[in-house]
DNA sequence: TAGATTGTTAATCGATTAACAATC
DNA sequence: TAGATTGTTAATCGATTAACAATC
């Protein structure tokens, strides 16, 4: 255990916690490396060596207890401290972030949006209050906040992000389509580029039956 | 070229696509592959090899035109074809997948939304009309339809991407939290799950500086 | 032509799979 | 106990990087 743990595994990691929590709603108790691989599309031998990058909570002979390990996965991902987020941007993908459902009941509570635009300052979305991108820095000063999450259009972004960065941000969930640039050291970006995820469909209808 | 590609090239296309297109955008006619592995923190080798899964136009000494290589990187995702699509779910998922705004650009139209709250049903959202799920197959007989946007809610999904594969549908952009079944050879999946880079996120953030 | 840079083959590196002794 | 299944080491497979002859 304690090995190093590639970006392949950190991936797998949230597919294992899903899969983990509707088999514990299912009252599934326990399950072995091979049934889970089987459900899962995967070898059992993949199953075990990223489990165990962790260390071993299996036992010989019986397999893994689901709730356990969910557990544990959970604890692995961070999801059982609480994150405290703010919205860059109250567009439409903003509002879908405010509003998503599982956010909350995963520990990602969302404190606040905001904008430039005159009209939308001063409102509410979904209860979260907006405010002006001026009182951003004041706001940061005042608030803890773990997860910036960036959905403001393409042309903003790069400098929206050079201001989290400033006020301390360490954490930015982006969703402009843009290679940001920033300090490594200092900040970690996980970008959604939903603009790729389409065209990799587009690829694959263009290409389907070659392999 | 004409060799195998790999999911890890075809991930990396859309990247390359965008980039070059910035790069035509701001007036670069040629560019070769050490520059552009710098810019794109690649290394030239991986870059040559992406490109030349698909036959080599480049030119020794010059490096690749930069709007011939967009262009035919563009070609490979199917960017040239329009893309006709229909949505799922008037949430707020859906609606930001609606008002995305470089999908028009890219070929990608929106046809109709579908969903089966009543007091959503016959308006618009961003011009494009909300029709009843109830009159899902009937739409499909009549309209050409490349690819389904699944934004129901998560306990909904399973059911309805069954009944979009039976109507026809051969591509499923899925923003569902869930791991879907589906018949491989007759339906194109892939899967936005939000969450699942919000926890990755997550985790990078508890185990900063470890590697 | 000389210099630069590709296309492509070979070497390396890392991730996945297989195997099996340890043990519940 | 015997059977099952893990944890872990070794083997394989695939993807990335390096090297270099071909050529613009």
């Amino acid at each position: 255990m304690a090995r190093y743990v590639s970006e392949a595994v950190i991936r797998r990691l949230p597919g294992y916690y899903r899969h983990l929590r509707e088999l514990e709603a299912a009252g599934v108790v326990s399950i072995s490396s091979r049934d889970l691989g089987e459900q899962m599309h995967q070898t059992p031998s993949q199953i075990r060596q990223d489990i165990n990058c962790f260390g071993g909570f299996g036992r010989q002979g019986y397999g893994y207890n689901v709730s356990e390990l969910k557990e544990r996965i959970g604890e692995i991902l961070g999801l059982d401290q609480p994150h405290r987020m703010i919205i860059l941007g109250a567009g439409s993908i903003g509002s879908a972030i405010v509003r998503y459902p599982t956010f909350p009941m995963e520990g990602f509570r969302t404190l606040a949006v905001f904008d430039s635009a005159p009209e939308k300052i001063g409102t509410e979305l979904a209860g979260v209050p907006v405010y002006s991108v001026d009182a951003l820095e004041d706001f940061l000063r005042r608030e803890t906040v773990d997860i910036a999450v960036l959905c403001v259009p393409r042309d903003a972004a790069q400098a929206t992000l050079d201001r989290l960065v400033a006020a301390g941000i360490t954490a930015v969930w982006n969703f402009a389509p843009v290679d940001l640039v920033y300090p490594p050291d200092e900040v970690v970006v996980v970008n959604v580029h939903l603009s790729d995820t389409l065209q990799v469909l587009s690829y694959k209808m263009a290409h389907r039956g070659e392999a």
